[in-house]
DNA sequence: ACCGAAATTTGGGATATGCAACAAGTTGCG
DNA sequence: CGCAACTTGTTGCATATCCCAAATTTCGGT
């Protein structure tokens, strides 16, 4: 039933996976050029881009379609879409915790990337050396910043290098602070789901003079995979939200320092 | 006149600065996002876009905006804008040199990207080691590519590492063939314009058993600041036209085979 | 061959976006 | 102060896109 040809229309994955293959080529593409290209209605085409934006393989945009940006892969949770305010709040504030002439370290998560994004923005005059690729590049906007970039092994999901070698790379550098996301916080410590990050963030604590965790509340009592610190490695952790109960005893136990941003002005 | 707080309303320059740094964090961006986020009118940020899409630092589209094409920064170039179909061919006939299983090396610039992106339409099954982050995240895109990247220091105008840590790095691995663009192919040999490229390029030479450069004909006749190769070095020479006059002769002396994409098809 | 589910097309009204021209505001400078 | 150049806002309209729902076709199984 396969015929040999299937001259004339092609089927719905057929066309999915040609709008995921045209994506690599461009990073935009129009619905009324894929209908036409792929023979169908842009109804048609619509609904497929519909779906695959539901499975986080591309972005929807009016009119057409975009890449979904590595590092998005995880973005896909909705808890994180709403929470982008926060996070540029938390990567603000953070931002201003660096000062000019800091040599520091940053890994890769959505994050430190409002904070890396931050930073470019405010042009802190910095050294800085990265696992990720999003960092480097968004860094790189700022004249002032001079970057330097782990070697590795590409993990495309979160469009960073991990592995040994980053890690002996890493260990070369000794820096003033390190900046580090997580994926989750709890009593267990801070605790890390990308296998491969545990051993790039716990050498970056190794070689910074201080431990910066930055963590947003969504991450408060979730435990994951390996534990990349305990609390009373932890330094400062800079949150949006205060800590409560057990998790609050046990940060200020382990001699955590608990950075919040202010409330939010009336901007926009 | 740089007000304590200039909150109200960002200069011109402040937004086309935090337009680009958007789309670094994501693929597309909407006109009337920026808007908001802007507290300016939907024209007005649309004017922004005309403006930098007129310089190719981005892709217009129907609501919005997308990150330019290539690596975006060298684009600028009139006479590259005009060039993306040849050298999107010429990226797609150089990828066919590259068999399953080869370990390759690729440098960073518009052409080798391409090259890149066909490798990843394509499939094929690779381990490719480049110092471009461009080819690291699109090369990544392909279930089939494992990718390493290359330590140093991060240029932000080729978006790509440089500097002897790089090149340290690049000697510890020995390749079937490296791919490599240039600014320049003259009488005086293979020439880079770019600084610290030179030294990335001859490191990823002697580490490869071929070399094959990607060179499209508008740099037939160029010379810049250094010397990549001398014509003996060079191997293949991928080009979408026939050099002639002495180039030609010289390129032949130096025992330099050349290969040229068939002739455009129909095929839309 | 027939039937039912899924996929696709079709058509139309609601919305969003693009474009162009003009008005209003801002900045810089003499 | 006042002009000139530039930037931004506003308006009106053409166009493109979206979304919905019903009609039609295709597909897969019995």
């Amino acid at each position: 039933m396969v015929g040999a040809l299937a001259r004339k229309r092609l089927k719905k994955a057929d066309r999915r996976r040609r709008i995921l293959l045209e994506l690599r080529l461009k990073p935009h593409v129009r619905v009324t050029e894929l209908a036409e290209q792929f023979g169908v209605t842009t109804e048609t085409v619509r609904r497929d881009i519909e779906t695959l934006s539901g499975e986080g393989l591309l972005q929807r945009a009016h009119g057409g379609a975009s890449a979904a940006t590595p590092g998005t892969l995880r973005a896909m949770d909705e808890r994180r879409l709403e929470r982008v305010a926060e996070r540029e709040r938390l990567g603000r504030f953070a931002a201003s915790l660096v000062s000019d002439g800091d040599a520091i370290m940053i890994d890769a998560g959505t994050t430190t990337m409002e904070f890396a994004r931050a930073i470019a923005f405010a042009e802190t005059r910095i050294t800085a050396v990265t696992n990720s690729l999003q960092v480097a590049m968004i860094l790189g906007q700022s004249p002032a910043a001079r970057v330097r970039l782990a070697p590795g092994d590409y993990l495309r999901e979160e469009a960073a290098v991990i592995g040994t070698e980053a890690c002996d790379h890493l260990a070369r550098y000794n820096v003033d602070a390190c900046f580090l996301g997580a994926a989750g916080l709890s009593t267990a410590g801070v605790t890390e789901a990308v296998e491969g990050f545990d051993a790039i963030k716990r050498t970056m604590m190794q070689q910074s003079r201080a431990c910066r965790f930055l963590i947003d509340s969504s991450k408060f009592g979730r435990t994951h995979l390996s534990r990349v610190a305990r609390f009373d490695e932890v330094g400062t952790l800079v949150t949006d939200t205060a800590p409560e109960g057990p998790l609050a005893r046990a940060l200020s136990d382990g001699g955590v320092r608990i950075c919040i941003p202010p409330a939010p002005e009336e901007s926009a």
